[in-house]
DNA sequence: CTCCTAATTGAGACTGAGTCGCAGTAGCAT
DNA sequence: ATGCTACTGCGACTCAGTCTCAATTAGGAG
């Protein structure tokens, strides 16, 4: 797994390439991302920064997880079709997967299946449909909730 | 495939058994619902009653909606993650499938497979998992669009 | 190091989907 | 027909996310 410090480079790089600067604020939101590996919605991205001493407006916070989402350091999910606000997790820590939401307590199992990759590929193909990402998933009750 | 009168009449019993009445605004959308062959947001729908001269407010339309979801008729989806506004479609003309949507042109493939589903299911065994709903897509280039 | 300019920031106004409270309306059981 | 409730429409409200704009700052040129 590359460090955290690859990453932000990795980021920097992007911010150069696209004639943007490299700011506190930034810099800041970006260290931040990677040491979260939960999923976090830009609300609890601002009050960990806040925690930390750092205020950040909620106006840079979204532009710069766009920013982060282009240069793929951060990935957007939406975790069920009742969540209003989106959901953004960072592209180290976690790595491809899918979701289980238990409709009775909220909680989130991550689950991955090199056969369902390969029968989705396989569908792709059919319709001459070419995958760039796909999100799946199941709503249902968890071991100690049904 | 159950005639439209059917599922009105499942519409109107549902409502009784809760001790809700049956309106005339309540009648018109779940006509006007079963009618639609598309997926639907709500002021789409609207609109639609609008021409035909029926007149709905639009807390009306989003309350018959969730009744109409808890009935059994209508299932809510999304999208993508893109999608700020909620997406409907009723449940008879459209069974269930899973959607590749068109990142270039917008326009979504519907597509299922047994082999995944089963795949799915076994999963949710292996974490004692008890899946109530599910949703799968793969955003992505048609075939026109790459 | 200083200057200069374009990019960035924060504050607050704004937007648009969805919800809520309330006063008037209308099912429906008797 | 009456009366009890649920229902409707309206407009106010909420809340995530976007936008505008004046003030600030990064960072390259000199």
């Amino acid at each position: 797994m590359p460090a955290q410090g690859d990453k932000i480079s990795q980021f920097e790089r992007y911010l150069q390439s696209q004639g943007l600067k490299s700011t506190r604020e930034r810099k800041a939101i970006a260290r931040e991302v990677l040491v979260i590996s939960e999923h976090f919605d830009p609300e609890l991205l601002q009050s960990r920064l806040r925690s930390k001493g750092t205020r950040v407006s909620r106006a840079t916070i979204y532009r710069t997880l766009d920013h982060l989402i282009t240069s793929g350091l951060v990935r957007k999910t939406s975790l069920d079709v009742e969540h209003k606000t989106a959901f953004y997790e960072n592209t180290i820590v976690r790595g491809h997967h899918e979701h289980m939401v238990c409709i009775g307590c909220g909680i989130v199992i991550e689950f991955t299946s090199d056969e369902i990759e390969s029968l989705q590929d396989e569908i792709c193909d059919n319709y001459r449909f070419k995958p760039v990402r796909h999100t799946h998933q199941i709503m249902g009750y968890c071991r100690k909730c049904h």
